[in-house]
DNA sequence: ACATAATGTAAAGAATACTTTACATAATGT
DNA sequence: ACATTATGTAAAGTATTCTTTACATTATGT
């Protein structure tokens, strides 16, 4: 129940920035090989925590590496573009 | 251990948001009261998910309203090859 | 051929987030 | 005085995240 609304771009990033293998990636995040690998294949998203220490390994934004994929709150209209 | 490196403006923006009580913000979050005390005090840091959910709900990008406060960064040459 | 590095799956247990229920207090309104 | 609203604490139970261990596959180097 309640599936991952949750998507990330880790493994792009990942390759954008030097061929970071998912080891180095952990090492960096302060967790296990096992916890970039189901985060990374979309298995359980992240705390929140892990979320920022993700974000600074590629230095940028937590936005950067995860999309809220937000199925219907409300009809919250903001037409954009 | 591991204590929380997280912290937050809930209180001020909810405030800011025509006093949105805890209660509406637990509503637009889709968590209970309880969550949003735990949280707003501290106790303990959100999920992601949650993150987004409470973030959206004031209108704000995520590191408005949460702040992560790394104390000791992983310096980049420890498992250089 | 053999070793090693990188990625992957799986599953049990530990740690943390979240819910549910119950009760308490201060502030506001009738 | 009484009811209602908003905030708070606490504690037990459920759900989810994260670790640990083990083993499999593919690619690369010697």
């Amino acid at each position: 129940m309640s599936s991952n609304q949750i998507t990330n771009n880790i493994r792009k990033l990942r390759f954008e920035n030097d061929e970071m293998t998912q080891q180095k990636l952990a090492d960096k995040a302060g967790v296990t090989r096992q916890t970039i690998i189901a985060i990374e294949a979309g298995k359980y998203s992240p705390s929140l925590t892990l979320a920022f220490k993700i974000a600074d390994a590629f230095g940028v934004p937590i936005e950067d590496v995860f999309q809220y994929q937000q199925q219907d709150l409300k009809t919250n209209n903001e037409s954009e573009s």
